[in-house]
DNA sequence: GATGATACTTTACGTCGTAAGGAGACGTCA
DNA sequence: TGACGTCTCCTTACGACGTAAAGTATCATC
């Protein structure tokens, strides 16, 4: 019986997130003034706008002149509003990068797309991952950097495990840049004020550090990477490692193009 | 002002996080009976049994015969208490592995065990990653896994790179496999049943799947990948993308290793 | 023994997701 | 034409949540 609950579930969520067609016959009662799009839209601008947090089903209906309850015609909970949301903004992702160049250029065009993505979308990073459907548009995405990964010639078992490091280590990266555009960002001071406080309050809180973490302190202190002073400190760091991280998974998979 | 405020939070926070020293004077008023571990080990308990969203400052009250507002005389707010149960759990992540042969299988061993440490604590992943805070035994997971990457004789700024690298990729697959475990189990049913059921709806509301999606389905088809009957067949395809994926970026370090 | 700080409780406020039960709009069939 | 059934959308309500405010009991100090 629970199962066949949700397996009724399954086929209800399926159907919203590849809209399936409607069942078109004329009938009875009011028609609808809204649609699912109308609402996943408003919901995804309240969630660029003012994070996630923002983010309730009466502030979605208040956008659309609507209660909160109203949205229950259309979408069957909350959770299921947030995977549309997910799928939907995962349109925006454009397919056909030219493989004339060879597939490298086309993966790091394509990696660094999916990372200016997530900062145009960064509630997306704190959607939880452990989330299996899959929609439409977030195939899509797949469909693209699989379609770039198959001009390596790699057999597919290969082509299909570096298709999944690759979106990890992206996401990841994405993190990482959104968690260094709040961090200063939430106090409202400058980034270098950030920066000096938090290195303060760490020699008081913990005078040892460099005894307990000798190896941290150590390649900081060798590390030659010089951010401009113009430049945000943490954000160029976080860029720096997805620039750099990207170039040594794709220089592995070029070493195993080579071994054949 | 708010500036203050927030230093004066931010100061609370870091001492909190690496319990900088109380100030032990002889101090009027009932003992406390509670201590901030004991709140933490609470707090664990609750999210790896019943998950994030069973944690609730009642749930925490409740385990330790108290209510949820007696929290409050400990520990500041609930952010603050996810995050020193999110520092809190990285002590069990050990440090001392072996170089003597060499940083890649020490790498590799590493990389398992923060795998295996994700799936014993999932909640993890749904913590935010957007949080700029690092608490001390995060830290000393840092200081692990540098340690190990400066045997690759790489200048600083590379191994600092690489460090971001590997974090990214663990998590990220520890997310996948997570999913892969959440999606069979939530409904009761068989891994396979589950599969089957999947596909057949799939097939009934995307019918035209092979022709928008022509790479994901041909690779499909060729990969030589098989999954033993036995065997939970999503966790099995995570696991291997993970053990591919770290050996293609290790693979990427070596190059980089040799290239000098 | 009065004073005041502390640990903890009870109560309360505003939020949330959403169940339940209307009210009015509309197609269909008598 | 009108009754009926179905639909959208509303109001109300429930039980959760984080936590502010205020009260009570406990202790060290003067």
């Amino acid at each position: 019986m629970v199962v066949f609950a949700a397996q009724g579930d399954a086929r209800r969520s399926m159907a919203l997130l590849w809209r399936a067609p409607a069942p078109e016959a004329a009938r009875p009662g009011p028609k609808p003034a809204l649609t699912v799009d109308e609402i996943v839209d408003a919901a995804v601008a309240i969630a660029d706008e003012d994070g996630m947090a923002a983010l309730s089903m009466r502030a979605v209906g208040q956008r659309l002149g609507r209660t909160g309850m109203a949205l229950y015609t259309y979408v069957p909970s909350k959770s299921e509003l947030v995977d549309l949301m997910y799928d939907r903004v995962h349109a925006e992702l454009a397919g056909g990068y030219p493989v004339a160049d060879g597939w490298r250029p086309a993966a790091t065009a394509w990696a660094g797309d999916l990372l200016a993505f997530y900062q145009r979308h960064p509630w997306l990073l704190s959607v939880s991952q452990v989330r299996p459907v899959l929609g439409p548009h977030e195939y899509a995405v797949v469909e693209t950097v699989s379609a770039i990964l198959r001009g390596t010639g790699l057999p597919a078992r290969l082509v299909l495990r570096v298709v999944g490091t690759l979106f990890h280590f992206v996401r990841g990266a994405a993190q990482t840049v959104a968690e260094s555009r709040l961090a200063p960002g939430a106090t409202g001071v400058s980034d270098e004020d950030w920066w000096r406080e938090r290195s303060a309050l760490m020699a008081e809180v913990a005078p040892d550090f460099a005894d307990r973490y000798p190896t941290v302190v150590a390649l900081g202190r060798e590390d030659t990477f010089t951010v401009a002073d113009d430049e945000p400190y943490l954000e160029t760091q976080a860029r720096e490692t997805f620039r750099v991280g990207l170039g040594v998974i794709l220089d592995g998979v070029e070493a195993a193009v080579r071994a054949g």
